[in-house]
This record gives C-alpha cells, structure tokens and sequence, in this order.
DNA sequence: ATGAAAGCGCTAACAT
DNA sequence: ATGTTAGCGCTTTCAT
C-alpha cells in the first residue's frame, strides 16, 4: 500500500529520549540531564547529546516526565471565564497569560456563558489535564464541588465573583463601591431622580451594585421611594424598552445608572430615539471602547481587568511557590471616567 | 512536624486507578473499563466501581493514559493569536473553542504580540505538551522551522496570514477584495481623490488591503498618480497626525480609506478636530463595536472572525479524522456594512 | 561523569 | 466478565 517515495519521505514517528541516546551513543539518563540542563555532563558529551535532538528535531515529553516527577508540576494552568470573547475577559485572560508565560506555564482557556451546568465539566476536564492551579469566574450557585480539589492544594483563585460554599482566594471588583461613586457623581451633578437599570438580580455582583447604589442615596438623604429601580435587564433590547418605558413615563428620571455594558447600550439607544441624549444624565458600570467617541462621551465607572488578572495570577502563582496564608478575597478598586453623559445636570 | 488534626483531615494524595480498585475490590483494568465506558463489565461491578470513584473523588490522569493509548491523542490543541485581549481574536477564539469543546477537545491559548521571536518557544511549548494540533495566526516572516512537525502529521491550520515556507491549510479573510469593495463603495459614492492609509508595510495582510485599493481604482479608471497613498501607520497617534496633515494640504481627499482598526478611529479623531466628520467620507477595514452609535455612523467592510474561526477548526478537526487531501486556503468573504460615514458625497 | 533499573498512572495484549 | 503482565517516555535512585 506504501509507495516508495511515501516510505522515503513519509511521517517519522516522534523520536523519544531513547532514539537521541542512542544515536548520541550516551545512556538515556544522560540525554535527560542534557534536556533539563543539569549538571555533570561533560561539555563534549552535552555538545554530542544536543546535536542528536536537534537532528532528530526532538521534543521532550512534558507530560510523560511529569508521571514520575517529584512535584507533579504539569506547567498548566485553567482559567474559567464567562466567555473569551468578552473583551472584559480578554484583558483580564492577556494579564494572567502574561504572568503565566514569565514562568512557562501555558494556559487552558474555557468559556462558560453562564451555564452553570457547563462549570463542573469543564472543571473536570482540566483536572483531568493535571493542571496546577485554576483561575475560575464561575456562575455555579454554589463551589462546594471544589472542596475536594482544595484539600488536594489545588491553588485556585476566584475572579469577578466570590465563590459560595468554599473558602478560597478570590479578586473581585468593588462593585458596590464602584456602583457608589457613580451615584454620588449623578448627585453632585443636581440629580435626585436617578433611575438604576440592572442585571438579572440572581447575579451576586448585580445585587451588590444595586446595593451600592441605593445605600449612597440613602447617604445623600435622597428618599429611594419613587426612585425608579429596575432589575432583570440582561440584555440591550430589554434595557432599551425599559429606558423608553421610563421616558414616557409621567415624571421621568434626570439621570440613569446602567450597572452593565449591555444595559448601558441599551439605554443609550432609547435616548437617542426621543433625542434625550443631551438632556438626560447616563452614568454606565463598566468601560466600553470608543466611549469617548460618542457624543456625548459616555461617563462610567470603570473595572480594571486588567489589574484583577494581574492580581490573580500573582496569588495562583504564590500558593504555587509555598503560600500557606489564609483565603481572602482582594479588592480591585473601580474608577470614575468623566466623559459628558454623566456631567449633563438635571432638566426638569 | 505534622500535627493530628492535620493529618486527620490533612490534604490527601490524588488517588489513582490503583486504589480506586482496591477499594472497590477489583482488578486494575477493571476500573479502567468503568471509567471509559468499555464494555464487558457486568452492571453490579460498574455500580460497585463507579461508587469507589465517586468516594475517593478519583480524576483519571489523561495524560498518563495517553502514553500507552493507542491513538496518543492528548484531547488537546494551541492556538496561537496576536492578543487574547484583542476582541478580533477572542471572538475567534470562541468559535474555535466551541467546536473543540463539542469533542471533548480543551483549548491552550497563548499571544503573540507581533514578536516573531516568541513564536518559535510558544509552538515549542505546546509540543511538549503533546497537543493535537495547532491554528496560528503567525508572525514570523517564515514557518519553515514547522516543518519537521507537519512530516509528523501533526495537523496544522493557519490563520488570518498564510504560512511562509511551508504547505498547511489557511483560513484568512479575503483582504484585498474587501479592499477593493470598501473603494468601490467610495467611487459608487462619486469620489475620486480617496486617500489610503494603511498599516506597516511589512505586513502581508496589509499589501494584500493596498493592493485591492490600487487595483479598485484601476479598474475604475481612476489615475493613482495623485492618489494619497500613506503606509506604515501601526496606531492611533501617527494615523491621527497623517490625516490632519492630508486635511491641511492643498488638495485634500473628498474620502478616507483607512485599512485597520486604530487607524480608523485616529482619522475619526482628526476629522472631528477639523470639524470634518460629516464632510469627508470614510470606510473602515474591520469592524469595530458600537461603530454604529457613531454620529455618523461609521462604515466598514467587516471580517468574519467567527467564521474564521469556525472554518479553522472544522479543517483541523477533519485532519485529525484522516482527512488527506491537499492543503490549501480558505477565503472568507467580508462584507460592506453602510452606516452613514461611508456615505457621504464628496464635497470640493 | 555516566548509566542501569525501577516505577510514575495508565492502556494494550493476552490470559483466564 | 475479569485479571495479569508488559510497556508508553520519562525521572528517580543508586551504582559505577
């Protein structure tokens, strides 16, 4: 069946430790020493032994080593995020990889997409790849099926969310906080009927921003009872329908707080279509690109994805190296980004 | 050293299969039968094994398996990009990623950054670790030292750019068709003195955009002698200065052609600091998000980097399932989408 | 400075 | 239907 030409030319099997050893005419312990750079290897010997891999086009087998290796080290991390293609994630995905790749640790990258029933599979299956840490923006109502992967030592950090029913480290945004500032800047600016338009309440961060928000109205003595709170927006339609409900409305808000990107697009539209988009104030949680390019730019609070993928790389990598401190979650603060929609003041 | 409430409830080592069968008092390869559904088991034992699994919380080690598994395949495979934080690619990404996911196949992303000189150790690096195949967006002016692993049949698709120096498949968009759309767009529109500004010149994707232009207005009939023709722009500052200085000539375009993302929105900057931005027309290479809620909107000849990606995966899918035939390019149309800066009349 | 033998966790091949 | 043995490519241990 093989032709002549296909056997000359053909696909060489992948050379193992053993096929350099011998044709460098040195035992197979040897090469290994040449391989991982360790020492007492004459210059001659190492010379021979590097010469014989380059030819054969060697590659030595990671994880092949790692079987018998004295710290199972697979040089393998996973990182579970909400979707790779949400640039949000992206950033944060570039900072991890960044710190990772300084330490040659190659990453596994998986999209969730807020399916929760998708977490445990896909946990599993870098588990099953013997990776040494996880970095993990879960959606599950609960990580209690981590628990026995935490008592292995497993490093794993959490991102974006805290995680529930287990103790571990974990670097989220100050979403209540972040959420805070916003507000304060739309009362500053005169407004006390601001309208918050937010995420599906069974996410953790929504709650905590519309907590943020309320209880700075609270602080500024601002009554919260006809205040226009509107939650379950998860996307641009349903935002924008809701931003035009409360338009038409008798007594309208001066001002909205969208408390996520999608929602803020939304609501951006809606004023557009009743041309209100110089009159009514918008503050948005979360950067977009090319916000300053609209008119009027687009005030937020801004998250810093960047930061909290530095942040939790840093701590994968110190639990990696030894660290026995306790589990703590770390704060990345948000940052208010004035741009025009949010200094609009109030018109009755 | 230890304690005894650590060794108690201290971390235990990761069971393997060995001990699964212990516990479940069976032979070894018994278990190995369990935990990849082969048959031959009778449903008591599977009950008896599955249950000693779950109770030692066992995760089979894939990669130990694969060392002796017949078709070696470690259900893995590398993509490499130019930024995992670049929303062209975590969009492909995604796609990638989901056609991966469907077969159990677990995605390693790395980033590239324009440094051709991490190209080589990145590749390197996900062949320690034995990946089933790789799709590259390469930077390196040359992939001939891929070579040797293509005779390996190590399937191989490359995207966005075609390879150098070797024969793989590629997935790229079709750059100077897409070109040539976006200048017919400004001809159809009565232009004539359309400025192009394009990226480095030492990108092929980039010659392959200026050519389609050239060529457009060739068949148009439109003399290129006097035709502004600006290269080696990389970001949005030097984009920014060369249209301000095309604007303050003599003669200055009726039309911008700009042939990447930052350099699009530095000429969108520098039309509205001369208060042009309605008066002089621009198309876009590559879409950019929330493009539309631009005043005006703004026009692009759009890639698809979901298709891109999905098309890289279904070849490099098929080759892992023996697909033999040649390799060659696969060319995915872009597409014009009009949203008001491309439509505007050249105005003397 | 170098190498032979054992073994990492698993699957293949072959018993029974 | 189940178990036993060998061996995947490497590192460890221990000789020399």
């Amino acid at each position: 069946m093989t032709t002549m030409s296909e056997s000359s030319v053909g696909p060489r099997p992948r050379p193992t430790m053993r096929q350099v050893a011998a044709l460098a005419g040195v035992g197979i312990k040897t090469v290994s020493r040449v391989i991982n750079g360790e020492p007492d290897v004459s210059p001659a010997t190492r010379a021979k032994v590097k010469q014989a891999a380059d030819s054969l086009d060697y590659q030595p087998d990671l994880h092949a080593g790692n079987l018998r290796r004295a710290d199972g080290r697979t040089k393998t991390l996973g990182l579970l995020v909400g979707s790779v293609a949400n640039p949000f994630y992206g950033t944060l995905h570039r900072a991890v990889e960044k710190a990772a790749t300084a330490r040659g640790i190659a990453v596994f990258a998986s999209s969730l997409d807020d399916d929760s029933e998708r977490e445990e599979a896909l946990v599993s299956a870098f588990l099953q790849r013997r990776v040494d840490g996880l970095i993990l923006a879960t959606v599950a109502t609960s990580q209690a099926y981590l628990a026995p992967e935490l008592r292995r030592r497993t490093p794993m950090v959490f991102i974006d969310r805290e995680p529930a029913g287990i103790e571990a480290d974990a670097v989220v945004s100050d979403n209540a906080a972040g959420a805070a500032l916003a507000t304060r800047h739309l009362l500053e600016h005169g407004h006390r009927r601001i309208a918050y338009l937010g995420d599906l309440d069974s996410i953790q961060t929504a709650r905590e921003r519309r907590r943020g928000f309320l209880e700075e109205l609270g602080r500024a003595g601002v009554a919260t009872r006809d205040i226009p709170v509107i939650v379950d927006l998860h996307d641009e339609a349903s935002a924008n329908r809701a931003v035009l409900a409360l338009l038409d409305s008798p007594n309208p808000p001066t001002a909205l707080f969208t408390s996520q990107n999608l929602v803020t697009i939304g609501a951006i539209t809606a004023l557009r279509a009743r041309a209100l988009q110089n009159r009514v104030a918008v503050v948005g949680f979360d950067d977009i690109s090319l916000a300053d390019l609209l008119s009027p730019g687009l005030s937020v609070v801004a998250q810093n994805p960047q930061r909290i993928g530095e942040v939790a790389a840093e701590r994968l990598l110190a639990r990696l190296d030894g660290d026995q401190t306790p589990a703590h979650p770390y704060i990345v603060p948000t940052e208010l980004i004035a741009r025009g929609s949010g200094e609009i003041g109030p018109h009755a």
